[in-house]
DNA sequence: AGCACGCCGACT
DNA sequence: GTCGGCGTGCTC
């Protein structure tokens, strides 16, 4: 098998910024394998590498350039980790994400890469495992889906519908065909009721990859995987990797989630991986939601994905009431209606859901008289006051304007920046309902180890009368005894610097809702807002999801935004503020020489355009100041080849960063 | 990313 | 005289 005469050699990529491979001589007897990982000597450190390539023989660009490889230090892996297929995905990777591939391979092994999850274990309702009868909706899915062995499908239906019965059963039936499946689920919620179905319903020959895994556990179910031992996988985002052999389904469960995009690099979306592994692969993708992304309605107008709708309310339950209510006029932050239903909430013993978004984006300006609010007239995205420069400013183009003395839609003098904290409400509810028991959940309430746990299960158990939480009580939780759910301020995530914020905004809304009628026949959800005309919020509150999506689609094409165009984000990073708008500026200078390159050569590809440098809008995180551009541009290619060619060769100067995230998901 | 080399300013 | 800033270049 070897040749006896010969040596070997093995060309070694690492998790580092070198985008390059490095050969290595490999110790006689060690049965390196393309595939496996190796300890290797790099400058003076030693450093785990990914081996791509075994040679015979000398590359020859080594004997011209007369370097003499070290040797191998030791092989970590006895067989390989990684698959031919897979690490040609992890080339695909480098290029599309601008990473290298050794950093890509590393994102693909679980605990390759300690990713932060709160796991909400456990506070699902136990899941019930019965004899499920499909219902004929349900069924006509199924079939649709399984009809080929290739696809994609889009199973939408609210809340309560059964889409998890769908997959499931489609999980079943691929199974039965001798094909692998991997299911998807968002980081937080409802990985342990899916986790608890998977496994019950196909016991040894699933694995469930959760971020309690220690590393070698991991390893272990990664080697169950690759034998085909394990032929349903269950996990998060990196689950999209796993090595299933003979891939049939992929399950991309709560499709609209915010964490299948990773927060760092490669910053690569699971959905984007999982339409190319199915496509590469042969395998069919099923995607999930009661709230798809704009982006995916869109493919399923388009009839590029088809639609597997949903229509009825399984199991009972009702549709809870949903009430808008206008903040205009009302002193503090609870309106009386939320305080005449807080208080009959509990007269009734039933408990109440306070949410608050995320505070920081508090200081929008708007009108108090009609809601108005200042926009960039050139991004359509809200502006954010700055006291400090005493201006309103865009985040995306840069644009600046004095803040308005009066309203320009209706002249009123009323006109402010508005929005409260979290704790500014606890405090106020505290205030109104003195002896109540009022308990605030979010990430700082999170940090202290296990009062998140010690939290829910006293809310469950009805020793909590309010529960005032941010996003991480939006999702994945149910509590029977919950009868209003009140948003205090809708209007947050409308204010957000975001080309997405009427889409996040029409989600929550949809999804609380979906959460508050569930078990209690007269739920009610109160949603708090100075734009009761808004139409996100509108729509939301009267389930007009179509009409939501169809003015929403209409109004990216008319912006070019997603997903009519496609959007490259740089962020240049740096403690030092002149510095990271230099090398911003400078990127700037090259993209905009780069494009008018482009135009010339390759008319065909169509207009790009280039936002910035702006500050970004988070403008300054850990002592670090940001600052972005932001590409766009109908064809992909053109937005990709314009951002390659300008960041090759740059050498930034000491402590600065460029973060490059494609189709990013947050602009912050 | 690290870690070396190397070149100019202010300290025991 | 040295310590230490940080720009530059390299890692098989």
């Amino acid at each position: 098998m070897e040749p006896a005469d010969g040596g070997r050699w093995a060309g070694v990529v690492f998790n580092l910024p070198l985008d390059q491979m490095y050969t290595y001589r490999i110790p006689e007897g060690l049965p390196v394998l393309p595939g496996v990982r190796v300890r290797a000597e790099l400058g003076r450190r030693t450093l785990m590498g990914f081996v791509l390539e075994v040679y015979t023989e000398l590359p020859r660009e080594l004997v011209e350039k007369d370097i003499t490889p070290k040797d191998l230090l030791t092989q970590v892996d006895e067989l390989p980790l990684f698959t031919p297929s897979q690490v040609e995905l992890a080339r695909w990777m480098s290029t599309m994400y601008y990473s290298n591939i050794g950093e890509c391979l590393g994102a693909m092994i679980p605990g390759g890469k300690q990713e932060r999850a709160v796991v909400l274990g456990g506070e699902e309702e136990a899941y019930q495992e019965k004899d499920v009868r499909l219902s004929e909706e349900q069924e006509l899915g199924v079939r649709s889906i399984c009809s080929s062995p290739r696809g994609m499908y889009y199973v939408y239906g609210m809340t309560g519908s059964g889409k998890t019965e769908v997959f499931l059963t489609a999980a079943r039936k691929t199974v039965d065909e001798g094909r692998g499946v991997i299911y998807l689920v968002p980081e937080i919620s409802l990985t342990r009721q899916v986790a608890d179905s998977i496994r019950s319903r196909f016991g040894s020959s699933s694995a469930i990859l959760h971020s309690r895994l220690t590393p070698s556990q991991r390893l272990g179910e990664w080697r169950r995987i690759v034998r085909g031992e394990a032929r349903v996988v269950v996990g998060a985002r990196s689950a999209v990797f796993a090595p299933v052999p003979d891939l049939g389904l992929i399950i991309v469960d709560e499709e609209h989630e915010g964490s299948y995009k990773s927060g760092s690099s490669p910053r690569y979306h699971a959905r984007q991986i999982a339409m190319r592994r199915a496509s590469a692969e042969g395998a069919r993708l099923v995607m999930g939601s009661a709230t798809p992304s704009v982006e995916a309605y869109h493919l399923m107008e388009e009839g590029k994905i088809s639609r597997v709708s949903l229509s009825r309310r399984l199991a009972g339950g009702d549709e809870p009431e949903i009430r808008v209510v206008n903040l205009k006029g009302v002193e503090g932050c609870l309106s009386p209606d939320l305080i005449t239903e807080l208080k009959q909430t509990k007269d009734l013993g039933k408990q109440s859901i306070l949410f608050l978004n995320r505070r920081g984006f508090s200081h929008f300006f708007h009108c108090r008289s009609c809601g108005y609010e200042a926009k960039c007239p050139r991004c359509s995205v809200g502006l954010t006051y700055h006291k400090s420069r005493n201006a309103m400013v865009c985040h995306y183009c840069g644009y600046r304007t004095p803040p308005m003395a009066s309203c320009p839609e209706c002249g009123s003098l009323d006109v402010g920046y508005a929005g409260f904290g979290t704790e500014h409400v606890e405090e106020e509810v505290r205030r109104l309902f003195p002896g109540w028991v009022i308990e605030r959940l979010d990430t700082d309430s999170v940090k202290k180890k296990g009062s998140l746990e010690q939290i829910i299960s006293r809310f469950r158990r009805g020793e909590i009368d309010v529960l005032l939480g941010t996003q991480m009580v939006a999702k994945g939780l149910n509590f029977p005894g919950v009868r209003l759910v009140g948003i205090v301020l809708a209007d947050t995530g409308l204010h957000m610097p975001d080309f997405r914020s009427a889409e996040r905004t029409f989600g929550l809304i949809t999804q609380v809702s979906g959460r508050a009628g569930r078990y209690t026949p007269d739920g009610l959800v109160l949603v708090q807002t100075y734009n009761p005309s808004s139409s996100p919020i509108a729509q939301a509150s009267t389930s007009r999801i179509s009409d939501f999506y169809t003015q929403e689609i209409q109004t990216r094409r008319e912006l070019g935004f997603p997903p009519f165009s496609r959007m490259i984000r740089l962020l240049v990073r740096s403690k030092n503020h002149h510095r990271a708008w230099s090398s911003a500026r400078q990127i700037a200078v090259r993209l905009e020489h780069n494009r008018r390159n482009l135009q010339n050569q390759q008319p065909s590809l169509g207009e790009t355009e280039i936002l910035g440098p702006a500050e970004a809008p988070l403008g300054m995180v850990n002592g670090n100041f940001r600052v972005h551009i932001l590409v766009t541009g109908a064809v992909f290619q053109a937005v990709h080849r314009m951002v390659g060619a300008s960041i090759q060769g740059v050498v930034h100067p000491r402590g600065v960063y460029l973060e490059i995230d494609v189709d990013p998901v947050s602009l912050l």
